[in-house]
RNA sequence: GACCCCAUCGUCUAGUCAGGUCAGGACACCGGGUUUUCAUCCCGGCAACACGGGUUCGAAUCCCGUUGGGGUCACCA
């Protein structure tokens, strides 16, 4: 049997960190074994889903360095590798578990089910969950209902007493109360399936031998597992990956820890280091040598060393980590081509020698023109921020611009263009007045390259990071600021829309 | 709250599965040396088996409990 392993990320916002992470260990293992390494989009949920974000899923893993075998740019002998793409097959085998009675028709609201929840949760119950009233439904009165056309979901039947017992590679056998798993819903309203029916139906179909996924998905195996029991189909062996995290040992989240991988691309970070980086979280070589190649992580890789506490996702580790990569793994040609990538090369000039040429009068004027646009962050003292102005209305200012910028579906400097200016008005401010501390918070001085084209070329993470480090200078924001903050520009949204 | 997972220096970890160098490496930090500065490099130091019970001649290592941390409880993945 030759060994499979798939990432399988959702295209929503930018590319994870974690994503990279996980796909490092699935790549390793099918290859250490001689296997295939998949790459399967789910974008089964269509309001979030973008095929921006699935275009940078491609780009990111290219850039750290993990080629897949099969994947939908790539094509392979079990596509469509794009979920969006595979309807029929999920629909084929829903209609087949409600054929079996394994699933059920559900008419319930989602007013109802919230009340559902609401009171299993008041009520302290260790019950939760659906509580199976559709199941009841007779035949007639559901294909009566359906003939009507009524908004429904498809929900597994799941057993309410009894254990569940699986493996897990790493921590052996793990047993769930089947009263904790919820009769969860297998097809959407939308006629899509959910992640749990696509997952088992795209894995089982896909030959995937070898599951490795995040520890956030322990609880919901139960119901990976009774799925594949109802079609008939051998299981792939699970191995839960310890999840990354924050410093404070939560979740790693992009409120507390750069995330996206462009952020390390931006800040200049090989894709070697950070991708050995990442093979310092939960692995050690056998010789407990820190540097090394992907190569020779699949070499030595061993699925059962997988360490399992969190790992802390240590910025400052990795820097040095990437700067033992810039000095001794490469000459100073392999330097020189290296830096041009990055950004001392035609594309990135081509974006700013439009912004510089007018403002130029000898070259030597370059580098005082654009020196912010190759470092991380700037410093400006609180005063020069202020420009004036009150420093809790700045912070606001600031603070919302970041709350915008980070629900942005595009960033271009038409769309960041378009948050400066709604924010402008609210503040009732003149643009000139309104900007200047956006100036000084992403390039230091007051004038620079013109605002949103900076904002662009620096890219959204870089910029989140100055305007961030700019309310910080200014003094900061308390949680009780930031919670009447949230209300303001919610308030704010909702006017917007109402217009 | 219920359920599940986890537990060695501040951080990443080796050692755990086949108990007997009570603990090694790396980052960070501190000190010293090389270097015209800085960085690099070299040497040294600080620093951990969460706690309590067992099992055993002997436990970081096996068992139980406690505590702590994390995750999950959606028509998101």
């Amino acid at each position: 049997m030759t060994v499979r392993t798939r990432i399988a990320p959702s295209p929503t916002g930018d590319p994870h960190v974690g994503t990279a992470y996980v796909a490092l260990f699935n790549y390793c293992f099918a290859k250490k074994h001689g296997g295939q390494f998949v790459l399967r989009i789910e974008d089964t949920d269509q309001k979030r889903s973008t095929s921006a974000s699935e275009q940078m899923i491609f780009d990111a893993l290219r850039w750290v360095g993990l080629e897949w075998d099969e994947g939908p740019d790539v094509g392979g002998p079990h596509g469509p590798y794009r979920q969006s793409e595979r309807s029929e097959l999920y629909a084929k085998h829903t209609a087949e578990l409600v054929e079996k009675g394994h699933a059920f028709h559900c008419f319930c609201s989602t007013e109802r089910l919230a009340a559902l929840r609401q009171e299993q949760r008041s009520s302290g119950s260790s019950v939760t969950g659906y509580d199976g009233l559709c199941m009841s439904l007779s035949k007639d009165e559901v294909a009566e209902r359906l003939a009507k056309g009524e908004s429904h979901v498809i929900r597994m039947v799941v057993p309410r007493e009894g254990e569940c017992v699986f493996q897990d590679v790493l921590r052996g056998e793990i047993r769930i109360p089947w009263t904790q798993v919820d009769m969860q819903v297998l097809m959407k309203s939308d006629g899509l399936p959910t992640y749990h029916l696509a997952n088992v139906v795209d894995d089982h179909h896909m030959e995937i031998t070898h599951v490795m996924r995040g520890e956030e998905w322990i609880n919901s195996a139960p119901k990976h597992q009774l799925l594949y029991e109802y079609f008939g189909w051998d299981m792939p062996v699970l191995c839960h990956l310890p999840l990354l995290r924050n410093p404070d040992k939560s979740k790693l989240s992009k409120r507390k820890n750069p995330t996206s991988l462009w952020w390390y691309r931006e800040m200049g970070y090989l894709p070697e280091g950070l991708l050995n980086y990442l093979g310092h979280m939960a692995w050690t070589m056998p010789d407990e040598r820190d540097l090394f190649t992907l190569e020779e992580m699949v070499d030595a890789f061993k699925i059962e060393k997988i360490a399992l506490g969190g790992p802390v996702f240590d910025v400052p580790k990795l820097s040095s980590l990437n700067a033992r990569w810039l000095r001794e793994q490469l000459d100073p040609e392999q330097f020189i081509d290296r830096l041009v990538d990055w950004r001392l090369n035609r594309e990135f000039l081509s974006k700013l020698v439009p912004l510089v040429q007018q403002r130029v009068q000898r070259f030597t004027d370059l580098i005082d023109l654009t020196d912010y646009m190759l470092t991380h962050l700037v410093e400006v003292d609180a005063e020069t921020l202020q420009s004036g102005r009150e420093a809790e209305e700045v912070m606001r200012d600031l603070y919302f611009a970041v709350q915008r910028f980070t629900a942005l579906d595009e960033w271009n400097k038409e769309s960041i263009e378009g948050v400066i200016r709604v924010l402008c008005e609210h503040s009732g401010l003149k643009m000139r007045v309104f900007v200047k501390p956006f100036y000084l918070a992403m390039s230091g001085k007051p004038s620079a390259l013109p605002l949103f084209d900076s904002m662009e070329i620096l890219g959204r993470d870089i910029t989140r990071d100055r305007i961030n480090h700019a309310i910080a200078t200014l003094g900061g924001l308390g949680k009780k600021k930031l919670k009447k903050l949230d209300k303001e520009l919610a308030a704010l949204a909702v006017l917007a829309e109402s217009e």
